[in-house]
DNA sequence: ACAATAATAGATAAAAAGGTCGTTTTATCG
DNA sequence: CGATAAAACGACCTTTTTATCTATTATTGT
């Protein structure tokens, strides 16, 4: 609904990483087979996340990957970005576009709040944010 | 952003649609080829519009396509229902439910308010609204 | 009867998703 | 040290889904 599949299973496998113990690197396989990713898909989005400045990822025995920042610090919009591409938040859904050379749709009075919206839920919802409810919410079971 | 470019193109097409004179049909591939949409494509979403009781559709000559109801009581929502299928608007970003045999997701505060947000914005905005948008932005050009 | 039109079915192309395998890097063990 | 095993990396391939095109059929006004 909001984004591809691909970005959807990178949004998990993050969340799920930061359910795990911080001070050392975690499987790639084991993070993607904990929440059924395909994990040599999964796999190919680790380098982007890394290049993003998201994850740290350590070869040979004992690698994995880590965060390179605070899970506090990274929003789901941060890794929307990195999978779909910087200018996806300024897509339109209706692209009609009339006036020709102009930058600006005229139809952004009716599209830009909502889409304002999206974008403002997506930068503040934090991976830490959704990985602490599902901690919770696990215990509750 | 929110939906397939399948179903961008139904919107496009209705909106196109309901900037015509609505007495009489409109050829499907005019409709299609105003919008830059391959008109061989569009054509094959006629049939599930028309079953979603939102167009009808005349055959032989002077055929076409035009609204079974007001374009004032088709919602943006109506279309991506009736493209990506009912439901559509019930879809989770996260997708982690760790209770297993309960139906509700635990992280449903977080994505609950944006995805209500995202429906009701869905819902409250008609084909009408939009073409008049674009008719009115076209005059200033 | 004919021409114009949507409907249907099928083929093709492109993109997204998923998989395989060999290479490189690195810790650990002999 | 050197050998080995464990891990990410990278290149390539296959499958599935989405998008696009082509041809035929059914319908309708003239």
């Amino acid at each position: 609904m909001l984004y591809s599949l691909t970005t959807k299973y990178a949004v998990i496998a993050l969340i799920e990483l930061a359910t795990r113990d911080e001070s050392t690197p975690v499987l790639v396989r084991d993070i993607a087979l904990a929440r059924d990713i395909p994990p040599a898909f999964f796999a190919k989005l680790v380098p982007p996340l890394v290049r993003a400045g998201i994850l740290t990822s350590t070869r040979g025995k004992n690698g994995g990957i880590s965060f390179a920042r605070s899970p506090q610090e990274v929003s789901i919009a941060d890794v929307v970005r990195t999978i779909e591409g910087d200018n996806y938040f300024r897509e339109c859904v209706f692209e009609l576009l009339p006036c020709d050379g102009r930058p600006d749709c005229p139809l952004h009075d009716v599209w830009d709040p909502i889409r304002d919206d999206i974008t403002r839920f997506l930068e503040q919802t934090t991976i830490h944010s959704v990985a602490d409810k599902l901690t919770a919410a696990k215990e509750e079971c």
